[in-house]
DNA sequence: GTTTAATCATCAGGAAACCTGTTGATTACT
DNA sequence: AGTAATCAACAGGTTTCCTGATGATTAAAC
């Protein structure tokens, strides 16, 4: 009766866990530089896919345009990205980083990955990209934000 | 020049991608019963860990206790939780859930583990205890929160 | 080709979740 | 006894998220 188990966490539970945990972790890096965690995830996200419009953007984090907006534009004030229209579909505002948002990625990068080292410690050498496997083919069954559609 | 290869992302950030995508299927779920996806977890907690205190509940979820205190304050509101002093020390308010807060969260159950059962529907049998295996030893990794202290 | 629908950005307003800093009460350490 | 640590709470503020509405532009339907 007062005999009960552990009760074991949901997979989605630990996945939150180590999210919040590795989120501490990077407040605690990009503080300094006076950007969040979602701000330096952002700027990543435009790193890695160069002309995006804040719509896509939104999309691709779960969130609607508006709570984007937001990010956005504290971005754009601190001169790390840029936007111009779309030629083509005058509509769209394409982002894109500045120099000075590619030279802030540049400079917290490395702790970046220390801190992602410092979470697969204890892992073996194999462990990485099991892991990569198997969150990949959860984005996908929780249904993948139309991301990695190239040109 | 124009053929950036695609430079996959970071593991860190395909945490990050699927625990916003568990959190968007989250607020679904919780949303027609006024509750927030953070405030469900929350509860999850106090019920598999009786008479946490609410600077337990924070560190728990890396954040600070003023942070931790308006979610607690509105779980109150909504009688889903209670308090009441420790007697044995006086400066802690003790948390637990209610029979509201614990009918709540048996109504809710069948749809989290639903969502669980959609990220994981691609993959084999045996990965949801490897994916476990590996989160578990990530968030070692990254400072686990001073859990798991039985009496 | 004109109407209808979808998409993008944006404004307004508000709620939730985070923070720093401070204070007072209680317990633990010395 | 006195110092330090912990817990809860108050004050005030930022970031991140939302719904709802609007105008501009493109796409789809007729």
């Amino acid at each position: 009766m007062s005999q009960d188990r552990p009760e074991p966490p949901t997979l989605l539970y630990l996945i939150k866990q180590v999210e919040l945990a590795s989120r501490a972790g990077l407040d605690e890096l990009t503080r300094p530089a006076g950007l969040t965690a979602l701000q330096y995830t952002a700027l990543t996200v435009l790193e890695r896919h160069p002309d995006l419009t804040a719509a896509r953007l939104a999309r691709n984090s779960f969130v609607t345009a508006q709570s984007m907006a937001d990010m956005v534009t504290a971005l754009l004030d601190r001169g790390l990205i840029d936007r111009h229209r779309d030629p083509r579909d005058r509509r769209r505002l394409v982002l894109s980083l500045t120099d000075d948002g590619r030279r802030l990625l540049d400079r917290l990068r490395p702790g970046v990955t220390a801190l992602e080292t410092r979470m697969l410690a204890q892992l073996p050498a194999t462990a990485p990209a099991e892991l990569r496997r198997l969150l990949e083919a959860c984005r996908q069954g929780l249904g993948t934000p139309a991301e990695d559609r190239a040109s």
